[in-house]
RNA sequence: GACUUGGUAGCUCAGCUGGAUAGAGCAUCAGCCUUCUAAGCUGAGGGUCAUUGGUUCGAAUCCAAUCCAGGUCACCA
């Protein structure tokens, strides 16, 4: 138990026992006492008064002088500052913590408790290369996969590959229209940018020939329409030149963009994909003999990338393999009326009582969508692994998605469908503005990379502390440290904000970052290495503390609570702070006092075994982040 | 328009289950390497916590309204 729930249990008691009556954790406040007060922690005694009808002043007093007579081991002295009862812990107390805890790398995570989560992240598409954006999902599915294994939960890392669709099929047709074969190994290009080529080539000609229609449509040309569509397009028309004379601007930019989204979905172009995602469906040979080719060099391009960022799974679902049990609990759900199915074949799910739409479960041409395959695969996670709370990563772009989800597996009974959290993470934004595709203004994830473990051979090179390295060591080094950066800079973040990503800031090696802290670890280690085992591992004399150390102490013990924290908000930003601070307030003590010449051998001792559980903590909190320490830098 | 998330220092972010003088990092300026790794340490300047009103002994934090920005509302995924 933390010191703070200590003190709490402790001051709930004192309360009961002078006042006769019952008090909870909710009756009053527990701080940590400002540093320009004397104290550790403090009482906010407002909330008392009134209950009690006493000042701040004797209420304080009865319980300070209370605590100090009940509990001497633990508490040394208080004072009352202006309705604020600050404690003082007794040395003893931190000293014991030091000496018990400093070499259990294992301090502050919890033993298994038979609870099973799995963590669902990642996710790409199968035609385009993986990109920043990608990175925070990795990152952050990685980390809350460690942080959930810390907190005494057995995780199942998954990844569901969209390798099914109708903008998978883009990719294969273009690739048929202008490839003339080529592959990754004629061409030297990674598979998975090579198909990305592709997709984007598909777009651009869906783009020339929707404008060919779009400029048509202007000149009031609709010999290219007909039936439902050219009924359409008349009425839009008619009521854009009834806009065009009142001249509300917004409502036309609106019906723009419709027509513009008809047209793409009249062009040759399109066509052609949907009749192929209809074939694939049908399992036509041609068509799936050509998406195993190129899903495969899809594949062997991410394999590379996620090797590059230290990212895996243990289960790894295909969206071609589960889309068929969506379809066949869709059916289900219809026997049960769960689902309806409208005159034109297609297959919804009234979602207006609960505040939501209608929701497209199935196309009248009977092939699925996007949520179709993903309520086969809640379910199927459930049956495989007989998980007891399923977290998804995905993007804060898909939260009505989710949404809708979570609703229909409750609407079909699913177990367990009231523990499915989305995990819902904002963009990466550039400084220029969003990323987008379209405009080339996309931060390539490979190329990021690459980059940033250049800057950190090319930083590690000018500062010149490596001379003793091997090859071997050195690429390890650069990676680590280049990586480590990196994820540092995505992590450090709440999740759930939108973030800004500043390429000049993030291979900044300096201050609220990765390397800060991997350097204050192999600082560490380097003492380490230095002085033998036993000068440390017997039991201290003296229990005297100087400020720094206690500061060091004090940060050590809040780290059990730090993970307790990440894992009820999921959030990693919470151990990036902490390991954050805690190394600063390392160095803070370490600019000030020396470890190998302290002033008795007690204090060497006391020392490096703060060094010690510092590096080990450093090192255990940074590998919740998926990010390694390097013993040497 | 509806729903939703956000607005804190020049920039990027903490703090938001109400508590003492609102904190970091970067950037700027001034110091610290003949002693354990200076990727470090110390100090300075920098704030109408979007605005207005309310609740309270006490509001960056809770409530309401307004303004601004992002996201979603597809037979795309």
């Amino acid at each position: 138990m933390s010191i703070a729930n200590t003190i709490q249990k402790n001051v709930i008691v004192a309360l009961s026992v002078l006042h006769n009556q019952l008090f909870t954790e909710k009756n009053f406040q527990i701080n940590q006492t400002k540093p320009e007060f004397e104290g550790d922690y403090t009482i906010v005694l407002f909330s008392l008064v009134k209950s009690l009808k006493q000042s701040p002043d004797a209420i304080g007093n009865q319980l300070g002088q209370y605590l100090l007579n009940t509990s001497p081991e633990l508490f040394v002295g208080f004072n009352i500052i202006k309705g604020f009862l600050n404690l003082s812990i007794s040395n003893a107390f931190w000293t014991t913590l030091l000496q018990k805890n400093y070499s259990n790398i294992h301090f502050g995570k919890k033993e298994n408790y038979g609870k099973k989560v799995m963590v669902e992240y990642s996710s790409p598409n199968t035609n385009k290369p993986l990109h920043l954006g990608h990175l925070r999902n990795n990152f952050l599915g990685w980390s809350i996969a460690e942080i959930y294994k810390a907190s005494g939960y057995e995780v199942i890392k998954s990844c569901i590959v969209n390798d099914r669709g109708i903008h998978i099929c883009k990719s294969m047709i273009a690739w048929q229209k202008y490839a003339d074969g080529a592959t990754p190994q004629s061409t030297g290009i990674k598979g998975d940018h090579l198909v990305g080529d592709y997709y984007v080539r598909f777009e651009n000609d869906l783009k020339a020939e929707s404008q060919i229609l779009i400029n048509k449509i202007k000149l009031a040309d609709l010999s290219d329409f007909n039936g439902v569509v050219l009924e359409k397009l008349d009425k839009l028309l008619i009521t854009l030149t009834k806009l065009d004379e009142i001249k509300d601007e917004e409502k036309i930019t609106k019906l723009h963009n419709e027509i513009k989204e008809i047209a793409r979905n009249s062009t040759q172009v399109i066509a052609e994909a949907k009749q192929m995602l209809l074939d694939w469906e049908e399992d036509k040979p041609e068509v799936i003999e050509l998406w195993k080719k190129m899903n495969g060099w899809v594949y062997e391009g991410f394999d590379a990338t996620y090797k590059l960022i230290g990212s895996d799974f243990d289960k790894i679902y295909y969206e071609s393999k589960t889309y068929l049990l969506g379809k066949y609990i869709v059916q289900q759900g219809l026997d049960k009326s769960v689902f309806f199915k409208k005159e034109d074949g297609s297959i919804w799910i009234d979602l207006t009582a609960d505040g939501l739409d209608e929701k497209l479960v199935q196309r009248k041409d009977g092939t699925s969508v996007y949520i179709t395959q993903d309520i086969g695969l809640a379910l199927q996670k459930y049956e495989e692994y007989k998980i007891d709370n399923s977290i998804y990563v995905i993007g804060n772009e898909q939260n009505y998605h989710m949404k809708v989800l979570q609703l229909i597996c409750k609407k079909l009974d699913m177990p367990n469908a009231d523990n499915i959290f989305h995990l819902s993470y904002g963009m990466v934004e550039l400084t220029t503005g969003k990323m987008k595709s379209r405009e080339g203004t996309v931060v390539d994830a490979d190329d990021l990379v690459d980059e940033m473990i250049a800057t950190s051979q090319k930083h590690t090179e000018e500062l010149g502390k490596v001379k003793n390295f091997t090859a071997e060591e050195l690429k390890d080094l650069y990676n680590t440290i280049g990586l480590g950066a990196m994820k540092f800079y995505l992590l450090r973040v709440d999740p759930k904000k939108t973030m800004v990503f500043n390429p000049e800031e993030s291979i900044d090696f300096h201050g609220f970052t990765g390397p800060f802290v991997q350097y204050t670890h192999a600082r560490i280690k380097s003492i380490l290495r230095k002085e033998s085992l036993a000068d440390y591992q017997q039991p201290l004399a003296s229990s005297d503390l100087l400020k720094m150390e206690k500061e060091v102490i004090v940060m050590l013990e809040q780290y059990p609570d730090a993970i307790k924290q990440a894992t009820i908000e999921y959030n990693p930003s919470v151990i990036a702070m902490y390991v954050f601070n805690l190394a600063k307030t390392f160095n803070s003590f370490y600019a000030e006092h020396s470890i190998a010449n302290a002033e008795t051998t007690d204090k060497k001792q006391l020392r490096l075994q703060l060094a010690t559980m510092t590096a080990n903590i450093l090192k255990s909190g940074m590998e919740l982040l998926g990010i390694r320490v390097p013993e040497r830098m």
